[in-house]
DNA sequence: TTACTATATGTCATATCTGACATATACTGG
DNA sequence: CCAGTATATGTCAGATATGACATATAGTAA
């Protein structure tokens, strides 16, 4: 993984302890995180493009406005499966999402 | 029709076009079953491609068989987490996720 | 037939996620 | 300063997913 991408991951909050420990996620752990990095950054841009307050996609969504911010910073709480029907109810498609995750 | 009865009907073998329309899919909903067809049949492919049991690589990502034979069935109860994890877990790469899903 | 192996299916206690709510923080323009 | 707006964060009851287990089904070989 790379600096900056280590760096966005500890940002929000995703060291588990020490530096040592994160440095020490697995590939798997890593790779994980990425996608779910790279899917709450399109979900923000998404909503930020279309102008709309993290309240009305809550409502758009049916989900709230603290979720949306889960969401959007990447909380260990919001699974992918929210993540990505979210992305797709907005209109991200399918295939803008392999894009994403790749 | 609920969407137990939907997901099912859809796994029968009914074409994804047709299906959305006769099950009265949005498209939202049916980009995402076809998502986790994708990652269930890769995961069944990857096993097998690895001549494991199902039993022999639920041991490896602590899961269950039975948990193996619902994710390789895409049933509704599993998780794209679960998916996602366990391929990275057997080594499918994050860039061939991306690939799969789009 | 029987015995064995692999996979599928149903159930359930527990773990995890979710929407809702309260509250905090940050940034406006009076 | 205050009031309004947007976002962030903490908590929790209820919803959903999980591994484990029992059991069913399918295939193979003796």
């Amino acid at each position: 993984m790379d600096k900056r991408k280590k760096a966005k991951l500890a940002k929000k909050g995703w060291t588990v302890g020490s530096a040592a420990e994160f440095l020490d996620l697995s590939a798997e752990e890593s790779a994980y995180l990425e996608m779910k990095l790279a899917l709450s950054e399109k979900l923000k841009e998404s909503r930020i493009r279309k102008r709309l307050t993290q309240e009305q996609l809550a409502d758009a969504l049916e989900s709230s406005q603290s979720r949306i911010a889960k969401m959007e910073a990447g909380d260990r709480t919001v699974s992918l499966d929210l993540l990505v029907k979210s992305l797709l109810a907005i209109g991200v498609s399918k295939k803008e999402l392999g894009k994403l995750i790749t």
